[in-house]
DNA sequence: GTAAAAATTGTATATTTTTGCAAAACGAAT
DNA sequence: ATTCGTTTTGCAAAAATATACAATTTTTAC
């Protein structure tokens, strides 16, 4: 059986990316998936994850998540999109070093505390180095995929 | 009997103000107005208002209104809050004329349609006037609180 | 290790919301 | 006023969602 972590990142991802009408309909794609679970744990877990229910033109009603938690392009922080100051990003211990320049540290730290995405714990800064902790079972490639809303992908 | 688009209004105002949890507690908050209507016209009346669901910490679940629809303080418009321009605004016909400095009125105009104010039909702006059309039965007083997030509150 | 505490989940049920359908209310046009 | 078309609404049932409870698993503290 696959954790509960990855069950709300696919949760997200599919309600991110795929219009879900009802959590019967998510029940279904995630068995697609392999994910075995019950309405009911869905349940909690959009509650969890603050996903809530809006009307829709298209399917009636539709899950959404809240700003912060959202991997839209057109996101709140495309305004001082992208974040200067990146030098680079590296993994050890299941947890990410980000490189800044000198004193930038701080400010994308706040950047990406931010963001608030599930995938990432907490951040804590110096003056040009960033210690990230991701959630458990988070994998690289799901922290890339998060920050690649503040930084140009190409420096990921 | 009240309007349909004044109980709207209502169900509008109290979603904002108080916690909205459920559709009975709102037809309760509605009876103590004098609307008599059942939870089906609640259902339908929330789609319409495009009302979606989410998690709430106190209350477990709340309505919510879109942005654009919405009259919190913490307006997506506050940015560019208060809107200069602005001379007056005056009513007549249930129509609404608002008088600006020249060449202003078109700026403020689309301000005004972005808010995207359900009370507000639509507006028409020359150079330094604007013709707005609220909706039937929407009053002055309606008006005002929605161009409230726009404007400082004594000019109006 | 073991025991106690906390977290996770399923089952079954209660609660809440949506909707098909028909009736009533409303408006426009004659 | 009568008719026709549209909108609004209630009723009742279906659909969808939330949750109390108990069982299980996981974590924590010793």
């Amino acid at each position: 059986m696959k954790s509960k972590t990855q069950r709300l990142l696919a949760i997200r991802r599919l309600i991110e990316k795929e219009a879900v009408a009802n959590q019967n309909e998510l029940l279904s794609m995630l068995k697609r998936e392999g994910f075995e679970v019950t309405q009911a744990t869905l349940s909690r877990d959009l509650k969890f994850l603050e996903a809530g229910k809006i009307p829709d033109k298209e399917k009636g009603y539709i899950y959404v998540l809240p700003r912060g938690n959202q991997q839209s392009r057109q996101s709140v922080t495309m305004g001082n999109f992208p974040l200067n100051g990146f030098i680079s990003i590296e993994f050890a211990r299941d947890m990410a070093v980000i490189k800044t320049h000198p004193g930038y540290a701080q400010s994308i730290s706040s950047a990406i505390d931010e963001m608030d995405a599930y995938e990432i714990m907490g951040t804590i800064a110096g003056d040009d180095t960033i210690l990230l902790i991701p959630r458990d079972d988070v994998g690289k490639e799901d922290i890339k995929n998060a920050l690649a809303l503040l930084f140009p992908v190409e420096q990921l």
